[in-house]
DNA sequence: GCCGTTTTCGGCCCGACTGTTTTCAGTCG
């Protein structure tokens, strides 16, 4: 099994965690951390980085050691000293997950009564004996027993974090209610949702109000709220009945910008800003940029910057991932918006898994100011859909030609979501796909080859001269199914060899290619497709969440083929 | 354990809320 960066983060995570209840330099635990999230958040494999000898001490937060240490575990599997922290602190690490506990307690309670599981915990806390400890009581008992309560169930539903699109569906309504306020002045969702990152652990709201308002007793008391964590003058936090904890932050009006940044986070990118700050003589908090103990700025987030001399940072980019850096040398990104799409390039439609007919889901684009659809139905392989076959597509591209003879609202393209087959060949023959304007190929079977296999597989798709654009790249489904194994470095420096593009599928349930492969895309000079695969009218709505996540990977409306007339479109999908 | 336009040693982001205490440590974001 190949060493992924996810399994290297994971054990720095958890030696982080283990030095943390054993009492280690909170110094050297935040430098594993760090670590974890560099290797995290890393464009490439570090396997291949390791196999060609590259200096991974180059890299933030990596030095000569952990660089060994990535080394040796890209070629065990192993960490030495995890195995050791393992045997001295023999504890279960899913207690550090338990809201409330802290390394801290955590190290007392497995001291002083040989917890050492969440089970030992439930059991003692459930019958009393943890309240005789020194520096617990009741409260924090009840408390524990309920977080292992909420854990449970939340390992049972087997997500820890919320779709985007989900939360969305619940801060609506919340959002309304807290406007409807008539002491609130501003009010903003910050944190990971404004970052428009693909899934959230969290709501966090900000606002501006009126002295004396009563916005902390109405928030507390919103109908879907479940439980109350908190509840201050400035903070309180809850959980609602879907299981989404929301903190609501009362802030002053000097200070919005401020909070704003703040809670917008990230955390790392906030830490980095700071620590800029700092080198100036400055400090800057939620309440704003203070010099000595005079506020100099606040109001707004981009005063913020301006004071530590960088230009304003869109939130999507807040990632600590080279964007301070960018923002120094004033050559940030200008980043693509809704307003930049032309067309959708992957629809459906009732001739195969579609709710809606062709006609309909044109109209609906049209609505949307759209120039241009395809109309991307599926092929014959994909026999649940009721994929098409010859024929049936031949009847299909006839279809689309008397309907764009007939209006002059939207100019409907023919195309298709091709299978690629086990073999790498495509689902149809090169005759029928001669004929269409654009081709969508896509696997849709066979998730569970080697990655050798499967990067042959789609790269021997693309050798096909009718092969326009590599749908869902990854087959990942967020929270619900691993990207099947592939080398999407190699599959993008070949779509770039070939003249093939990829898609970012905008599906709230996809959001694939993710952001750190849309970077890759940009880096290589691939253009990307964001395309919603919409099945109902509904469905082409998503186009927002793809643009999050194109932002998020730093694409600007150049890099985007869907960004560009069909003339200029035609000429670029042409291949030589 | 990392890092350097003050530094190769001595720093390493900052404040709110809670619970258990009588002034604060622990946790969280």
């Amino acid at each position: 099994m190949p060493v992924h960066n996810s399994d290297v983060a994971d054990i720095f995570n958890k030696v982080a965690d283990l030095l943390d209840i054993k009492g280690g330099n909170p110094f050297r635990i935040r430098a594993y951390r760090n670590a974890a999230r560099a290797v995290n958040a890393l464009s490439r494999n570090v396997s291949d980085m390791v196999a060609k000898k590259e200096d991974l001490s180059a890299l933030q937060g990596i030095g000569k050691d952990l660089a060994q240490k990535i080394a040796g575990i890209v070629q065990t599997g192993k960490l030495p000293l995890l195995d050791e922290l393992e045997k001295k602190v023999p504890i279960e690490l899913a207690m550090i997950k338990i809201q409330g506990l802290g390394p801290k307690k955590i190290k007392r309670i497995s001291q002083e009564m040989g917890i050492r599981s969440v089970e030992d915990l439930k059991e003692a806390a459930e019958s009393g004996k943890i309240r005789d400890l020194p520096g617990f009581a009741k409260k924090t008992e009840q408390a524990i027993i309920e977080e292992i309560d909420r854990m449970e169930r939340r390992n049972k539903a087997g997500k820890e974090r919320l779709k985007l699109a989900v939360a969305a569906q619940i801060a609506g309504p919340l959002l309304e209610y807290l406007q409807g306020i008539n002491s609130v002045k501003d009010i903003a969702i910050a944190g990971s949702y404004r970052r428009r990152r693909e899934t959230v652990g969290d709501l966090d709201i900000l606002v501006t109000c009126k002295k004396d308002s009563d916005i902390m007793d109405r928030f507390v008391g919103y109908e879907d709220v479940e439980k109350v964590l908190a509840k201050g003058k400035t903070r309180s936090s809850v959980i609602l009945r879907q299981g989404l904890q929301v903190d609501l932050r009362v802030v002053p009006q000097v200070s919005y910008g401020a909070a704003l940044l703040y809670f917008t986070g990230s955390k790392e990118h906030n830490i980095a800003v700071r620590k800029i700050a700092q080198k100036k003589g400055l400090k800057i908090n939620e309440y704003g940029v203070f010099k000595e103990d005079k506020r100099i700025a606040g109001k707004t987030e981009k005063q913020v910057y301006q004071e530590v001399e960088l230009s304003y940072i869109q939130p999507e980019l807040r990632e600590n991932r080279g964007e301070i850096e960018a923002a120094r040398k004033g050559n940030l990104p200008e980043l693509i918006t809704r307003d930049h799409i032309k067309g959708d390039l992957h629809i459906h439609t009732k001739q195969t898994d579609g709710h809606h007919s062709l006609e309909e889901m044109a109209h609906a684009a049209h609505e949307k100011g759209y120039e241009y659809i395809a109309i991307t139905d599926h092929s014959r392989h994909v026999t649940v859909a009721n994929g098409l076959d010859e024929k049936r597509l031949s009847r299909q591209i006839d279809q689309i030609e008397r309907f764009n003879d007939n209006q002059n609202e939207i100019l409907v393209l023919k195309s298709i979501e091709l299978d690629i087959l086990e073999d790498g060949s495509l689902d149809l023959p090169d005759d029928i796909l001669k004929r269409l304007d654009l081709v969508l190929c896509s696997v849709h079977s066979k998730f569970n080859l080697s990655s050798k296999k499967q990067t042959e597989r789609i790269i021997k798709a693309m050798d096909n001269p009718h092969f326009n654009i590599l749908c869902h790249p990854t087959g990942r489904l967020i929270n619900e199914r691993l990207p099947y194994e592939v080398n999407m470095e190699k599959v993008i420096h070949a779509a770039k060899e070939r003249g093939c593009f990829l898609e970012l599928n905008a599906h709230p349930d996809r959001l694939d290619l993710n952001d750190i492969h849309c970077q890759m895309a940009k880096d290589t000079g691939v253009k990307v497709a964001i395309s919603t695969d919409a099945h109902r009218i509904d469905d082409l709505n998503w186009m927002t969440y793809g643009i999050g996540q194109a932002r998020r990977g730093w694409l600007e409306p150049g890099d985007v083929l869907n960004t560009r007339s069909w003339k200029t479109l035609k000429k670029w999908i042409r291949r030589k």
